[in-house]
DNA sequence: TTTGTTTCTATGTTTAAACATTTAATCGAC
DNA sequence: GTCGATTAAATGTTTAAACATAGAAACAAA
């Protein structure tokens, strides 16, 4: 559906500026999508997101900086994220031998038999409703590359 | 920059997954960059988003749920994101005559005016930090309008 | 009119985001 | 070594988001 017609708004000055608009509200559509998936699992995106990060580098650690780095979202507290990821048994805090100030975390084997229940239903939902090729695909990434410089 | 430097992911298995990550990484650095802006005349995203929607309308009124339609992000709360409009003189409520259940709500012209003033910063960031042709812009809307089905 | 149902908005409550500050560890200059 | 500066993570506090629920008005049927 048109961004037009979906937020009610006639016509826009240019496509750079709709373009804009078009990311923001697709980003909280998918979000929207993949809040419900992760509600299920009790789990937040931000959550969900750093969970992945951990997998990444398993077996090896990273400190709650490097998670940062690494985070969709930037803004948010990494420390808090992996608070809540510990209470829930999904990962493992560990001082770092190096630098005593840095935290190790480590994803834990019920935190990534997690993550491969949720990942089938995250992939049902991109083929079910993405209707994109694998070319035009390529072309929106070449194109927020290029947005954000 | 493309994403999997910026995010430190070595690869990605699809350019639909991809694609997925990068129009909710690129919405957040889009929204971090507004959000400066929008911080020094102390308005939150979706505030803005709803007096820009009123601004639409004007002279007309909007309902609470007509505003909530066309919001960006649907989930965030119309009634409670009018309430800090009123409250800082950009928008005024008076119940609408043929349904007393329903609310009107107009844009004042203190509203009108700091948009006015904060449309040019808006646009110098569109300008300064968008590299992409209108042809470009083209195509990711094209694109993001089919990922939303 | 009355009763039940739906619609629109407001409100209550729990949780997380945003931002600043604190505490502890490291590093560098002297 | 000491001192100040810097960095890493945690914590405190204020504000908003998320979600459910309530309350008032409209509507429809008996």
């Amino acid at each position: 559906m048109k961004l037009e017609e979906e937020i009610k708004q006639s016509k826009f000055e240019t496509e750079r500026q709709k373009a804009i608009l078009n990311v923001i509200y697709t980003a909280n559509w998918i979000g929207s999508i993949q809040h419900k998936i992760f509600k299920k699992y009790k789990l937040t995106s931000p959550q969900y997101n750093v969970l992945r990060i951990l997998r990444g580098k398993f077996p090896d650690p990273l400190t709650v900086s490097s998670i940062q780095e690494r985070m969709l979202d930037k803004m948010s507290n990494a420390s808090r994220l992996v608070d809540k990821l510990v209470e829930k048994g999904y990962a493992e805090r560990s001082t770092c031998m190096y630098d005593r100030r840095q935290v190790d975390v480590v994803i834990t084997s019920a935190g990534q038999k997690l993550l491969k229940e949720i990942e089938p239903e995250l992939l049902d939902f991109h083929n079910a409703e993405m209707v994109l090729t694998e070319q035009d695909a390529a072309a929106v990434n070449e194109a927020l590359d290029k947005i954000r410089g």
